[in-house]
DNA sequence: CAAACTCTGTGAATATTATCACAAATTCTG
DNA sequence: CAGAATTTGTGATAATATTCACAGAGTTTG
């Protein structure tokens, strides 16, 4: 194990290689050389490699990775290996439509509760998760294990239940709202903001020549 | 206008910063400092002005910034003067809700048609949004101007989805499939990979001391 | 089995991005 | 209106991330 530091984006692109080798264990190709892998990903050799030797040396000269090998790695160097409990705040129409979403589960992800103040929702149950008003959060998120916390609230919520969340002591939160959310250094936090994604295509219309 | 080359995250935080100046002249705050602007955004003061300083001298110095002056030059820099025309292809969960959001419009971008094969929704409409089969999708996106493409369809069908924007003349996509797309330089592609946002956080729960 | 290939692992070189730090401009204060 | 206090704009510096390039290890071929 190399003990320099790890760069974020390395972290992001090891779940596209662990992604692809499931695709190639499944159709029972077994090796792939650094340039294969990084053709299907649209990355350079030289990345892949690189990636790959932070955490270890994975591959055989002369022949390249053996998939099965690298998949497990990969796999335990990701934490996924294990199932991660993440409850949803904000049942509108994005909330609704992550908790329909069955990649997550996939990828070891179980959404086991959500969160909304609407009386048209709390008590009942969407996609087959149950949705508790807010008041319910602390003991909700202790009871069933909660590690992960999504936000699709309106901005100007995002704080409040983003507080709520750690109080609760949830320590990982994607944020979906379009708000800088102040916490904690022990809190991690992941920000995708949808609006933001399309203005900077809009930027690029202007400038191209 | 500074003449050095623009990085890729100023371009993304301008929208930041638009947004919140957006905020300040809704509550009559006429002037700002980029330390003031920074906290506001969760960003340094050095990183404002060196955004800024990129495309011109907007400040004054020992006062800050004029907010409605700075408002209207970053609306005109990020090409937020203009609307512009944007197609769905996929409406499932995700689409569905991207179609529902109101934020959009507010933000310059108007979705003008949605593409789906599924006969119980192509030839419907959605969110008031008219739903046709992709066979349609040169007459449709030709007719209706579109410049700006987005794809929630399953990522085997991604590659395809994204080559037929681009022959119908689509120069911009904003992606949500998990897949690589190999696509000409001169198209701009945004990667929003949800799973694999959720997944970096299971990564950070493993290697938290 | 030796020569020609293939491919990894990794330092060194680049490129990109963020932070520092301070002169110069402006505003505030008494 | 002079001195103190702010705040910008921007080179210089530091941190981060990517690409290059090649020695060394393993594989293939005739």
């Amino acid at each position: 194990m190399n003990s320099k530091k790890i760069p974020k984006t390395t972290i992001s692109r090891l779940f596209v290689y662990l992604r692809e080798l499931a695709e190639l264990t499944k159709i029972n190709i077994n090796t792939i050389s650094s340039a294969e892998l990084g053709e299907r990903t649209n990355l350079s050799d030289a990345q892949v490699r690189k990636d790959l030797g932070y955490f270890g040396q994975f591959g055989v000269s002369g022949s390249g990775y053996n998939t099965h090998e690298l998949k497990a790695a990969l796999e335990k160097i990701l934490g996924k290996d294990r199932v991660w409990n993440v409850a949803i705040v904000g049942v509108g129409h994005l909330g609704s439509a992550l908790l329909a979403y069955p990649g997550f589960t996939e990828h070891g992800l179980k959404i086991v509760v959500a969160f909304d103040d609407d009386t048209d929702k709390a008590g009942k149950e969407v996609h087959a998760v149950a949705v508790r008003p807010l008041d319910t959060m602390a003991k909700e998120i202790a009871e069933r294990s909660v590690s992960i916390g999504i936000i699709t609230v309106p901005a100007k919520s995002a704080q409040d239940v983003a507080d709520r969340l750690v109080a609760a002591g949830v320590r990982c939160i994607l944020n979906f709202a379009p708000q800088a959310l102040n916490l904690p250094e022990d809190v991690k936090v992941n920000d995708v903001d949808l609006s933001r994604e399309l203005e900077t295509l809009s930027y690029f219309l202007v400038n191209k020549k």
